[in-house]
RNA sequence: UCCAUUGUGGUGUAUUGGUAGCAUACCAGACUGUGGAUCUGGAGGGCCGGGUUCAAUUCUCGGCAAUGGAC
C-alpha cells in the first residue's frame, strides 16, 4: 500500500509511505543494488545505520545462483540475508541487455545462460513470478522487454508490444499464486515505449489500466540525453493514478534524482553510487571527485567537508588515496559507504525539503553547489 | 681480479642497417533495473663516447653499469 503524506506546492514531488511486509519505506528513496543478495562492500547493519529501507535484488540472478529452493530452505530471502526491512527483487527483464547471459527471446518468454552452470534456463512471466513470490520479496516487479533507446521505433513498438502481454500474464499468475500459497505480496508493471511520446503514453496506460501496486517506468537512463530521458517521464507520470507509487527504474544520479523527484517520482533504483564507488568517483557535497587522482596524494581533508559520515569523520583524502594506490580492498568499502551514505543522506534532505515545502529552493541549492 | 651475458619509455618486454611496437604504471574522459570489469583518448624510450655507412637503436671498438660464474 502507498500512502501520499505531503506534496510540494511548486513542483509535482511528493512524499509518502510504501507499507510492505517488512515495515514501512519513506518516500522518495533510493534502494541500493544487491543484485546477488548483497550490496557490494557494505553490511545490512551499515545500510540500516544509514537508515536505508528498502533494496532490490533480482529475482532472475537468484534464481541461477544459489537457486529458489536454497533460498527458501534458509527461510526466504529477508532470513537468508538478514535483512529485515524492504526488499524488491527484479525480473532479469534489464538482463536481456547483457550478452553474457542473454541468448533469445519470443513471446513465451527468455533464455538465459546461466553464467554458474553455463546451462541454458527459460524464463517467462509466469516462472518469474513464481520465482519472486518464492524468494519472498516484497515487492516484485514483472518480466518486461526493455528495448534500448539507441534502438529504434520497430523495436520500441515490438518489445512494449511484448511487455504489455506479459505485464497481463504476470498480472494473472501473480493473482493466481498469491491465492495458491495464501500470501500477500506487492507487484509493480514497467511501462516501456523508448523514447516515442505516443508509444509512452501509451504504454503508461496500458499499465496504469492493469491496476498494478505500483507502477515503473523502464527502458531509460541508458545513454539517451537528459532531455529525452525527462521527456519520456513527463509523458508518463501524469498518465499513472495520482495514489500510486511511482518508480523510475535505473535512475541514478544525485542531479537525475532531483529532476526526477521534482517531476513526481518516488522510487528509484540505481548501482550508481556503489559503481562509482567502486570506480573512485566520490559524490560531495560540492560535485563529484576522482579520488585516484595524484592531486589528492596529500590531501588532509575528508571526502566531503559536509559529510559527517563514518569514513569522513575517520580517514583523510590522502589515506584513502594510498589504499587505491596499494590496491587495498579495504577502500572499496570506504568509498561505498561514503556514497550510498550520500546519497542516502540526499533523499533525506530531499523529503524534508518537500514536507517543508521548499523542495524546489533545495534543489536549486544543491545543483548550484555541484561545481567542483 | 678474470670470464661470460645483457644494456630500448617509470617498470617488464618485442622488432629492426631506413617511421622503434606491446603490456603495465601514469594523465584525462566514459560508466545510472551491478563484473571489482571494460572501453576511449593522451604523454613518455634506444647507457655514454668513438668508428664503418648516404643512414646506426641495430654492425664494430672503448668506457660505464647490471646479472651470472670463476678466483
Amino acid at each position: 500500500m502507498f500512502k501520499i503524506t505531503s506534496e510540494d506546492n511548486e513542483t509535482g514531488a511528493r512524499t509518502g509511505q510504501l507499507h510492505t511486509a517488512h515495515g514501512i519505506a519513506q518516500t522518495p528513496f533510493l534502494m541500493p543494488v544487491a543484485t546477488k543478495m548483497t550490496v557490494k562492500y557494505l553490511t545490512q547493519t551499515e545500510l540500516l545505520n544509514m537508515g536505508v529501507e528498502s533494496i532490490i535484488s533480482n529475482s532472475m540472478i537468484l534464481t541461477m545462483a544459489p537457486g529458489v529452493e536454497h533460498i527458501k530452505e534458509m527461510g526466504g530471502i529477508h532470513k537468508f540475508m538478514n535483512f529485515n526491512k524492504c526488499i524488491f527483487t527484479d525480473s532479469g527483464g534489464f538482463q536481456m541487455q547483457s550478452p553474457k547471459l542473454f541468448l533469445s527471446i519470443s513471446d513465451r518468454g527468455v533464455h538465459f545462460r546461466d553464467p554458474f552452470s553455463g546451462k541454458k534456463t527459460f524464463l517467462t512471466p509466469e516462472a518469474v513470478m513464481k520465482n519472486e513470490i518464492e524468494i519472498g520479496a516484497d515487492v516484485a516487479m514483472c518480466l518486461d522487454q526493455m528495448p534500448h533507446t539507441t534502438q529504434g521505433q520497430e523495436d520500441w513498438i515490438q518489445a512494449t508490444k511484448r511487455t504489455h502481454a506479459w505485464a497481463e500474464r504476470c498480472k494473472s499468475a501473480h493473482r493466481l499464486l498469491e491465492y495458491n500459497y495464501g500470501e500477500k505480496q506487492m507487484l509493480f508493471g514497467i511501462a516501456q515505449g523508448g523514447l516515442d511520446k505516443k508509444l509512452r503514453i501509451k504504454s503508461a496506460e496500458f499499465i496504469e489500466k492493469l491496476n498494478f501496486d505500483g507502477v515503473a517506468m523502464g527502458g531509460l537512463c541508458l545513454g539517451e540525453s537528459k532531455e529525452a530521458m525527462f521527456k519520456a517521464v513527463d509523458y508518463q507520470v501524469p498518465v499513472f493514478n495520482k495514489e500510486k507509487a511511482r518508480y523510475l527504474m535505473g535512475v541514478g544520479s544525485p542531479e537525475d534524482i532531483l529532476e526526477a523527484v521534482s517531476k513526481g517520482v518516488d522510487c528509484f533504483d540505481s548501482i550508481y553510487p556503489t559503481q562509482n564507488a567502486r570506480h573512485c568517483n566520490i559524490l560531495t557535497s560540492k560535485g563529484t571527485i576522482k579520488i585516484d587522482r595524484g592531486k589528492y596524494a596529500k590531501d588532509t581533508k575528508p571526502l566531503d567537508e559536509n559529510c559527517d559520515c563514518e569514513v569522513c569523520k575517520t580517514y583523510s583524502r590522502a589515506y584513502l588515496y594510498h589504499l587505491i594506490r596499494m590496491k587495498e580492498k579495504s577502500v572499496l568499502r570506504h568509498l561505498s559507504y561514503h556514497n550510498v551514505y550520500f546519497t542516502q543522506k540526499l533523499l533525506q534532505k530531499i523529503r524534508v525539503a518537500i514536507k517543508e515545502n521548499r523542495f524546489k529552493e533545495y534543489k536549486d541549492e544543491f545543483l548550484s553547489s555541484q561545481t567542483p
